[in-house]
DNA sequence: GTATAAGTGTGATATAAATTACATCTTTGC
DNA sequence: GCAAAGATGTAATTTATATCACACTTATAC
């Protein structure tokens, strides 16, 4: 066996599931897999088109979009290290991808092709097991976010955004935030000016501080009050 | 063996996933599964209880909710025969019920003890595959639905409701729609009266007949038109 | 380094939809 | 069969937020 053999074996990177793997197993994986750099505002894959590969993030930040009408993106989410995009497209019938994925900064991932994870799948129930935990988990992350913009007013849905930027996707405080107002509106639905203007509430009410893309929490009681009082 | 000790393997309603079990594992299954019939708006689980079992709905209609801000509750979706509730519980970190769920109807059930459904996925990957694929098409159903949400307006998310419940939830035209306008109005986010004001306009614009809880569907093409552009 | 584009802040106005209020109409229990 | 509760229809008013309009500030290109 020459170097670079164990691409898998040897990877840093590994998630949870592909942790359990053992030798054979990684060496199955890596088969259908190969590892592609991006840098920031890149595409890593385009909505609708033919989906052969489930995408691994070693590491970066990617941003997830979907169109909406009259050419208006809806921002579904952020992922992160570790996330497995277009994973639901294990599911049979789906043959593309579902949504978009654009690099938010210098990000590294593995393409891996569908078949080679549907047998590892078929033939390790442990490793499918671990799949599905972090399906769920990754899910029901923005799941709830979803469900609550649809009974919640503007503050209390920005409010549910950072967040949710600060706890799940960030998970430091201050963090540098990727996405620009534009992009901020599309994720929880409402205009440009719309978050400018909330934005400037929180800042005027002490709840946050701002500087240019850094977003800095303050009153993180208050911000989970909103969010959840509307 | 006794009469009676084939009951998973005899199983007239059994789903996909359970349906490339061998007899072996469907007596597994078996073991940790009980069956439960439900009358029209008995709870079949509450939101927060401690959640222990995965439910099958062998036969009829249960709405799924969850609880809102200022005790509104929000309309989830409507499952019907073959779904799996409460799935996302296999999730480790996960041990209540995420929402609530209420028959709409006589509703057969199993309830699958958590622990023998996870045994079985981690000794059957073919059986895991096919649940994987399951969880997929069962999520996207609805998942398509809030993503719209977020960028409709109520014209739209009604259009969408409508048709979400005829060709995912009855697939019949006309179809007798178990929720009333109140119900209607939190699955969509809006208030009951709005609901009310829209079934009329669709009602006098001809898009739709409608007769006590009767739904008739009679310009899809409009109604697909008014969901998209909202 | 200037020009052009992209992003942000903020006011005035228009509009969708919530709220309030009440009149039916329908079901359910006794 | 009647009262009480639940569900629906519809109007008037209020409120949140979109849209329009423009100033200003910061990146990016040539």
């Amino acid at each position: 066996m020459e170097i670079g053999d164990f691409k898998c074996f040897d990877c840093k990177f590994k998630s949870d599931a592909v942790s359990i793997l053992n030798e054979t197993d990684l060496l199955k994986l890596q088969e259908g897999c190969s590892q592609t750099a991006f840098r920031k505002g890149e595409l890593l894959f385009k909505e609708g088109a033919p989906a052969k590969h489930i995408v691994y993030i070693r590491n970066g930040f990617v941003k997830l979009s979907k169109q909406g009408i009259g050419g208006k993106d809806i921002i579904l989410s952020v992922s992160k290290t570790g996330a497995y995009l277009n994973i639901h497209n294990l599911q049979r019938k789906r043959n593309d991808y579902y949504f978009s994925a654009v690099a938010l900064c210098e990000t590294n991932v593995c393409f891996i092709e569908k078949e080679s994870f549907e047998k590892l799948l078929k033939n390790n129930g442990a490793f499918a097991y671990e799949v599905i935990s972090y399906i769920f988990e990754d899910e029901m992350n923005y799941f709830d976010r979803l469900v609550n913009n649809v009974q919640q007013q503007l503050p209390g849905r920005l409010a549910n955004a950072l967040l949710y930027f600060k706890n799940h996707v960030y998970t430091e405080n201050p963090f540098n935030l990727s996405l620009n107002q534009s992009e901020l509106a599309s994720l929880i639905g409402t205009s440009r000016e719309s978050v400018s203007r909330i934005i400037k509430e929180f800042r005027d009410s002490g709840i946050i501080q701002t500087e240019e893309n850094q977003f800095y929490i303050l009153d993180e009681m208050r911000l989970e009050e909103i969010k959840l009082k509307g």
